[in-house]
DNA sequence: GTTGACTTTACCCTTAGGGGAAAGTGTATA
DNA sequence: TATACACTTTCCCCTAAGGGTAAAGTCAAC
């Protein structure tokens, strides 16, 4: 029997941390002292602390840990694999997105050596007010989290694009977002995908023509909310109202162009002038 | 003027955040009704919230940006400047470390379908018995935090080499790290680095021969907590106790064999034979 | 005037433990 | 055997970046 500190010193683990993982049921001691409440592991216990430590190298959660070796206990072998193949594969998608942040970072910091401030695109924006045509749009509402965007836009889309095929309707525009929450809330905003086309069917409204903000924004996704901010400046400086619920045109295809810095994107924000 | 649901619905930002944020004093809304305490932010706070916005994604904390908003404010490009090219490099880290990572995790992969369960290794490590002979030292020793390893090895062994080079000294073996602490303490463990010499000389010692349990690790380093296990268990079951400090001798040079899957390393763990 | 949307503060919760205090316990040495 | 010191216990507070919810006050539209 070990105590906790020389448990401690062979699996490299605290003795805090294995105070911890008793109490969370994660590695139990083998006996425990009734007269004192020492801690007593087993060499046996050793290979748990190891497997818990390499999971833990992989980033798994004391949760998932926990779950993995409750399945590995009913001599489940499947578990342990899936939930590797599983955490590879978040890991890989971290890593790819780590890429694409050092890609921006790289970026910005070329600029900033060239004297060129960062955000400096929202002073080159330009905003211009147009009457924007009549639009019969076959569309899907939806709550969207902030999580959901990313496979969302594929998803909907997709049904739309699959609706129009199999109905052999007319195509008339790109796809487009409707933001119609007032707020911003992570756990999810009132969003409608759309596409505009021809037929007046089930499925489908009308979008009036109405006075817009418009402004176009060439480059990723992520400088969409400067698009925003810059209208809203816009129409404070010129002396309009926002009204109604701001909508995005994705002139280029995402899934065609994809180096992020190739995309279109329309915004539009219907607006008012302002009762003087 | 904008209330706090309209300033975050533009920065795609929760109140609950602004508010936060507040608190901390990253941004502070430009004017507050001191009757009913509604915070009031300007268009002109847009630009600030969007440099955080940017900021966040590139992983940077909220400390981190209130320091660099700060010096910004002092007009000093330089600040932003430096900060990026040092996230950049901390992103290039964190990047490598989950290629590493994901490497190690696709070898478990492939061993779980290929019904060896993780940490098999440990079963076929071998224990043996050796009578190891007194060596003669040139040392450092240290306190090393966790986070100290990695670059610590490089550092301590490199200032050995250099002295030994310097001095014309006559290197009798490979580097080796013997571990000092008794418990495993995330704060820092007393580390002694060392290589074997022929002169006795200021900052060389001797280390007595004695009886020590061996183990030949070939792999990984991250794996070396799992000999220290197998020898603990080894001990116990033949009867023997553990005495003095452990250490590891690295047969390969680690920055010669860049594949840790061929990194040969010793470790030893002097023992006696236990009282019956 | 009322309703519903908006805002405020306040309190508790999250992960994976770290730091430290106060008190009890184990063991080696003088 | 007495004492010193190393070890262990529980208890409480702390982290970063907010999310969830409640109770109460406020605003704007109808």
């Amino acid at each position: 029997m070990l105590s906790i500190g020389e448990f401690s010193k062979i699996c490299k683990v605290s003795t805090k941390t294995l105070r911890y993982y008793d109490e969370i049921s994660l590695i139990t001691p083998d006996e425990i002292n009734t007269e004192n409440g020492y801690r007593y592991y087993s060499i046996r216990q050793l290979k748990k602390m190891l497997i818990i430590n390499r999971l833990k190298s992989y980033h798994f959660s004391l949760e998932e840990i926990k779950a993995v070796l409750d399945l590995e206990e009913d001599q489940s072998e499947e578990g342990l694999y899936s939930a590797l193949i599983r955490k590879k594969k978040e890991i890989q998608e971290r890593l790819n997105a780590f890429e694409y942040t050092l890609n921006q970072i790289s970026n910005d910091i070329v600029n900033v050596k060239n004297g060129i401030p960062i955000m400096a695109h929202l002073d080159h924006l330009e905003v211009q007010l147009v009457e924007t045509q009549p639009l019969n749009l076959l569309y899907i509402r939806q709550m969207m989290s902030i999580d959901d965007y990313a496979a969302g836009y594929g998803k909907y889309f997709n049904r739309l694009y699959e609706k129009i095929a199999s109905e052999k309707l007319t195509l008339l525009g790109t796809p487009m977002t409707i933001y119609h929450s007032q707020e911003y809330n992570p756990a999810g905003n009132d969003t409608e995908f759309a596409i505009p086309i021809a037929e007046c069917i089930k499925g489908t409204r009308d979008l009036p023509g109405c006075l817009c903000a418009k402004s176009v924004l060439k480059g990723p996704y992520t400088e969409l909310t400067s698009v925003y901010a810059k209208l809203r400046e816009w129409a404070e400086n010129e002396g309009y109202q926002l009204v109604k619920s701001p909508y995005e045109v994705y002139v280029t295809d995402p899934y065609q162009a994809m180096v992020s810095e190739d995309h279109i994107t329309e915004v539009y924000f219907p607006v008012k002038k302002q009762q003087a």
